[in-house]
DNA sequence: CACGTAGTACGATAAAAGTCGTACATAGGG
DNA sequence: CCCTATGTACGACTTTTATCGTACTACGTG
């Protein structure tokens, strides 16, 4: 089946561990990050499903954040624009990052 | 044998993770932290001994602030402040992050 | 076609972070 | 005591980041 062609992200080996860093240190991003990790790993998600209280601009500066650091995959499905999260891209990378992530305990 | 205490930091259950993913996300604060965790996992360094070219304010600015997002361990040796990664505390919380670190590779 | 919706680029604003010079405190040695 | 060295707090400046409103584009539906 075909998928849309994702948005523009970086290749694999061109991941950056500080980028990643300074994607994931914002309560923000990290909180979908782990929600695209724990509630939905089967399928994509558009911007709407994450239910953040945030204007659809500020959502959108943080997706393009967490794409352009190479941590989430972007694809057009008509009008929406759905992410998840390169999880295989970033274990060959990052062996346990996204561990981390989930498994963080929060308050 | 004792050892100074260390300067203020947090406690291992205050440890937030999103603070250590902003404190790694500078570039001289990730290679302070790979330099610690590599050259010199016996014993402590002065902030003198990294060779980093920059001047004394920006390094003591950066060691703040990675002894207080939790990595780093700070104690005072008469004029020298000598830091270690807290590898224990970090290893306990966010396992295989510092070896994300290390094996990071640099261009 | 019109309309409603998703999502964006742009720009403005505010906040945060990084850089570094300066003057200072402290420690240690002679 | 003086001198040197380490390292800092403070403040100023620059850069980066976060927030969000606005106007717009593109898509899907009727």
């Amino acid at each position: 089946m075909d998928l849309p062609e994702p948005l523009p992200e970086p290749a694999v080996d061109e991941i950056r561990l500080e980028h990643v860093f300074a994607a994931l240190s914002d309560p923000l991003r990290l909180e979908i990050v782990r929600k695209l990790l724990l509630e939905s790993e089967a399928f994509d998600h558009s911007c709407g499903w994450f239910g953040f209280d945030r204007p659809k601009s500020t959502l959108t500066h943080h997706f393009k954040v967490l794409r352009e650091a190479g941590v989430t995959r972007q694809r057009q499905y008509g009008l929406e624009r759905r992410s998840h999260v390169r999880t295989d891209d970033l274990n060959a990378r990052f062996p346990g990052l996204l561990d981390l992530v989930t498994t963080d305990k929060r308050r």
